[in-house]
Formats: C-alpha cells, structure tokens, sequence
DNA sequence: CGACATATTGATGGTAGTCAAACCTGGTGG
DNA sequence: CCACCAGGTTTGACTACCATCAATATGTCG
C-alpha cells in the first residue's frame, strides 16, 4: 500500500480520459435522479479537466476560495497544519467528490486541500450556480445538498473514531468508509479497490503514529481480514471489518442534522 | 464544575426571562448586521419559549428533525451512542445556538442532542424561512450562514483535539473555546463564566477517561492557569492558556471551507 | 438522614508514542 | 548496468500517556 503515481492517476486511465465525467456523473446520480438536461451540464462541465500533480495545495487554510470544483480522478484529502509541524487529515476526497464550495457568504477556507495523487479537476462553478436554483434543476440541487450532508456525516464518524475507537478499530473503520464510498463509485466491495494512501497519511488521518499504522495494518493481513497490493487493498471480509469498526451504512437517501 | 441546575438555568436569571431573545439576539447580530425588522423577527420567536429539563433529548439520531430551533438559555450538547455504550460529543451547544436545521432535503439526524442543563428554546421555523430569502432579509440569512459555518469550524477544532493533542492540550483548548463562545455572548474572558460541564461529559467529548480529565483539571489549577467554583471556571491566564492549546480566534467574518 | 451523582485519590497495566536502524522499491544518473 | 538516493515500510527496544479498577470523599437533593 504505497503512493503510486497511476493509481486512477491523471492520464493512465483511458476510461477516465475518454469519459472524465464518468466518477462525478455516478456519485451525483447516486444522490438524485437527475434529467437529460442536468446530465449534460455535468458532462459539459467535466470537458476540459485541469491536471494537478500529486502533493500539491487545492486551496491553503485562511485564504480565499479560489473555485469550487470537483475530483474527476485521483485522491485528495483536507488537512490542518498545527503550529508544530503536527498534521491532521480531516477527510479524503475521491473520485465525484466536490470541494471548495464555500458554506457562508465570504468564502474563506477553513481547512487546506491537498492531492495525494495525480488528479484531474472540473471546475463546478456552474454546476453550483444551478444547484442554488432548486425550481429549474431540483436533481442538481438535492445531489449538491446529499453530498454535502454526506461529507459532514463523514466528519462525524471521523470524530467518532478519533475519540472512542483503538486504533485497531480506526484502522478497519476508515477502511471500511473507504471501500463503501469507492463501492458507490463503481469499485466493488470485496474486490481490490485503489488505496493511493501512505501509512504517513492514514497515520495523520487517525491520529496514531506510523509505527502502529504498520503494526496494526499487519494485524489485519495476519487475520485475513484485508490484503495489500501495490496502491490497493481488498476487504477480504467486509462483514467482519464493519463489526469491529462499529460502522453504520450511510443512510440510503438524505441527511443532516 | 459540576452540574447545576440552575446555571443560566431556565427560570432562574431575571435577566433572560425578561429578554429570553438576549443571547440569541447578541449572537446573531456578532455574525452579521441585522435590520430593526429582522431585530423584531428575532425578539418576536422567543416570545414564548419552551422549557426543558436536564438530560433530556432535544432530537435524536436517525429519527426526522422536528423542530429547527434556539437555545435561549442554559447548555446542550450533540452526541452519538456507540452500540457498547461508549459515547461521543460532538460539540456544545450554548445560549443563541441554533440546533436541529436541516442541510440536506430529507431532514433526519445524524446525531442527538440532550441538553446538559435545563434550557429554554425558541423555534426558529419562522426564522429559518426568512434566512432563505437574502434578497428580502440579508441580514439574517448572513448570520444563518456564518452561525453554520461557525459550528463547522469547531467542529474541525474538535478533530485536531482528538486527533493530535494530548489531554492537557484537549483541555485547555476545550476551554479556551468555549471561554471565547462564552465572551461573544457577554460573559467577560477572563471572568467568571458559567461551564456547567461534569467532568465525565468533558471525557466524552474530548476522548479521554474521567479519571484522567480530573487529573488533567488539577494540573490546570496547580498552575493557577484556571479556577473553578460551582458550574463555573475562571480562566486566569487565557493568552498562556490558548499558546498551550495552540488555540487559534475564529476569523472576524464569514468563513468556510 | 440516606440515596445518588460527582469528584478525588491510589495502584496497576496496556495501548500507542518515540527513537533508531534496517530494509525495500522505484527512479536517477554516471 | 549498477551505484546511489529518496520515500516508504518494517522491526526492535524502550517509554509514557492514559485507561481501568477500586475505594474513598464530597456534595446535593428529596
């Protein structure tokens, strides 16, 4: 499970090139049904997608947003940086997520977004514009609204982790989340998914060291409960993983709270 | 610092039966200029606010949201059950706190809330409206957004606490944000406030043992960097206190990420 | 006063952090 | 082709933070 520069990389996958639109298009119809109309705004708007290599800042914690978009391919993860030098992951972005979309009014973000592997990014300001018209593009709006609903849910549950879980649990937990949001994408459970994480990133994800990311990961092959491959890894037992990590299945349909 | 029935308890300070919009009322204008029509609006929703004791639940997880509404006065929290018990707290909610607002369509909860002390609330159904409609009611639909934006911003607070600081760090931090929320709606930093946290709720929101906060408090004390009496803390040093918790001021405006 | 919740204290152990070194692996360049 | 390097992974030894268990105060309320 190492970073590997191709894992759904800009420019290797030729799915991703020839259809960009395809990982944005099923996470956003996974929310709501959306018309022939609003489909081929997302299509336009996934045209001509901006490639960024990987380790590179999206937006920087305390500046203006520059331009709300989405992740066509590749990892991303938001992040804070203590004055220490300590690093907190907060979520990851994947393939048909979206960010940068400011929530108040002057657009300020709160968090830094980094890549962790080469991605390729449409800008969504006019999907955006559309989602806050909920009369003309009701699909849009209510898929604008599920997905960030279930990114604050994925907060939650992060914070969840980070204060009541081991880390044996933290661990089959986010791998867990992990495998069911690529599930959505078009990844199967079960099967050998792309994991583009070092054990640096889920250590500062999870709040643990390196050393027992490694340890508690070769925990987990020990118990045939996951295998690693190059940038990839497979739930052997996806059952038995969301046992331990207590994990809930996001609700089929909208939420908030 | 133990419970109390009665710290900013509903029924107990003349001040806010007088004015029960007070709180809510310094809050919203803090976030964003409000018109003497919007000040009406306000004053208007908390003519006859509701009354809840402690411990009670004010919605709760995976049911539909009833009521979006506002703490008048007295503490609640948002929190989730693991399935063993173990428990998580999200974050606080303080008098002028907004709770139980839809972001997604289908409204269902993605926590619970109980209330720590009694409290009086103001359903905001009317007001939630208004914050719909910037072109008629700027005003209060900034604040709406800024009041969101804010309790997300604590919200990545809480996971850097958990994620990369050590108790005595979660602790300080802990209080200086509060002691900062508290200062916005007219409890002087640097005073007397009210916390009417017991040490066990501390626990559960900051992912620590109730043994070990209590140690940690002491520390605190031994220090002479904070005091306590009844439901209530001093912070003697905030300046040294927020250095220890690497504790960052909210930006002055409008924030989001 | 007695029941109950909360706070405090002591003793003990385990989970996870730290430090340090070795080991891969893929990439670079002589 | 191979030496070299950087970034990532793995291993071992040691430590410490914090959890757990248990018992005792302290306080509050009926």
């Amino acid at each position: 499970m190492k970073q590997s520069d191709m894992a759904i990389g800009a420019g290797s996958l030729r799915a991703v090139d020839r259809r960009p639109h395809e990982f944005l298009w099923r996470r956003l119809s996974g929310f709501a049904a959306l018309s022939d109309q609003e489909r081929s705004m997302v299509r336009q708007s996934c045209a001509a997608p901006g490639e960024v290599r990987a380790g590179v800042e999206l937006y920087v914690e305390g500046e203006p947003l520059a331009k709300p978009g989405a992740l066509l391919a590749g990892w991303a993860c938001r992040l804070r940086m203590l004055s220490d030098g300590r690093r907190q992951i907060f979520d990851f972005l994947l393939p048909g997520d979206l960010f940068g979309h400011p929530l108040g009014a002057a657009p300020v973000a709160t968090t830094s977004a980094v890549t962790l592997t080469p991605v390729s990014i449409a800008g969504t300001g006019c999907l955006w514009e559309m989602a806050r018209e909920p009369d003309r593009f009701p699909g849009l709006a209510c898929a604008w609204a599920v997905a960030q609903a279930r990114q604050e849910a994925c907060l939650l549950d992060h914070v969840v982790r980070l204060g009541r879980q081991t880390a044996y649990e933290r661990i089959a937990h986010l791998l867990v989340e992990l495998g069911h949001r690529l599930d959505e994408i078009g990844f199967p459970l079960g099967s050998f998914v792309p994991m583009p994480l070092t054990q640096e990133v889920m250590a500062d994800a999870l709040g643990l060291s390196v050393v027992h990311v490694n340890r508690t990961l070769q925990q987990l092959k020990r118990e045939r409960l996951i295998e690693t491959r190059a940038a990839s890894v497979r739930l052997i037992e996806p059952r038995a993983l969301a046992e331990i990590a207590d994990f809930r299945p996001p609700r089929r349909l909208p939420v908030s709270g």
